[in-house]
DNA sequence: AACATAAATGAGAATGATTATCAATATCAC
DNA sequence: GTGATATTGATAATCATTCTCATTTATGTT
C-alpha cells in the first residue's frame, strides 16, 4: 500500500458507505490532507479492479464506491442516509447460473443490489 | 404519441437491443428524419418514467435503453453483440423481499441484470 | 380561415464527472 | 551520491447529459 492508497482507503474505511470519488477528495481536502483527484480516481480504479472495494453507480450515473474486500455479495442501501448492510444471496447465485445455462450464454455476471428505507429513515 | 415519440420509440424498436441516446440520434440522422439530441433525451427519459423502455448503464456510465413494455422483468445481455434475453426472476423476487424484511427496509426496489457471451458469440 | 395560446422542437451553450497530459517530486538500485 | 523508475497532482481535454431559449408546430376558439 503506498501513500495514496493509505489515504484513499483510508477515507473510504472512515465513510462505512458509498461514496463517490468527488466526495473523497473533498473530504481529504478538508482534513488538510494534501491529494489530487486523478490520484483518488487512480487508486479506487486499482482498488476496484483488484476486489478491495465495489462499486456501483447512481441513478445519474456517478460512480460510488465502498470499502468490501470480504469477498463477492451483494448490498441492501438505504437511499436516504446511506446505511449499507452486506447480504447473502446463494439464492441469486444459483438463479443466475441456471438461467445462463437455459440460455446457452456463457461466461455470466450479474448485477444484483437493493434499494430501500432503512428503520431509522 | 407525438411526432418525437414515434420517431425515437421506433427506432429503439428497430434496433432491439440497449442502445444509448447518442447511438440513437446518430441512427435517426444517418436515415434523414431530422431530430436534436435535446428531444432524443427527453423521449427516452419520458419512456422510461412510463416504463415503456428499461435503462441500465454501461461499465462507464453511459445509458443504455431498451423497448421493453411487457411489464417487470430482468435481463441477460450479451456483452459481445447485445442479444438481450428477458427472463423471468420470481426467485429473486422473493429474496428481495425476504432480505428486506429481515433487515427491516422498506420501499425496497432492485437492481437485478445479467452478462455473457451468448451461443454465437 | 384567422387568430391566440400552449406545446414541442432543436441548435448551441453550460455542466460535471471522468480521463489524459506532463512536469515536478518521491522512491529505489547501485 | 547518481541515475533510473514510479508516483503525484495541477491542469486541460473529453464526453454524456442537461439547460436555454428562439423558432416552429400543434391545438382550440371565434
Ligand atoms: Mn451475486
Ligand atoms: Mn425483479
Ligand atoms: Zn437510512
Ligand atoms: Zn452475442
Amino acid at each position: 500500500m503506498n501513500k495514496s492508497e493509505v489515504k484513499v482507503i483510508g477515507a473510504l474505511k472512515r465513510e462505512g458507505k458509498f461514496s463517490s470519488a468527488q466526495s473523497l477528495y473533498q473530504l481529504l481536502r478538508k482534513n488538510g490532507e494534501s491529494t489530487g483527484l486523478a490520484t483518488v480516481y487512480r487508486t479506487l480504479q486499482k482498488a476496484a479492479a483488484e476486489n478491495i472495494v465495489d462499486v456501483l453507480r447512481k441513478d445519474d450515473g456517478e460512480a460510488l464506491y465502498r470499502l468490501c474486500d470480504t469477498g463477492h455479495h451483494h448490498h441492501l442501501v438505504c437511499t436516504n442516509c446511506g446505511k449499507t448492510v452486506e447480504v447473502e444471496a446463494s439464492a441469486v447465485e444459483k438463479w443466475a447460473s441456471t438461467v445462463a445455462k437455459n440460455n446457452g450464454f456463457k461466461k455470466v455476471t450479474h448485477v444484483v443490489e437493493l434499494f430501500g428505507l432503512c428503520q431509522k429513515c
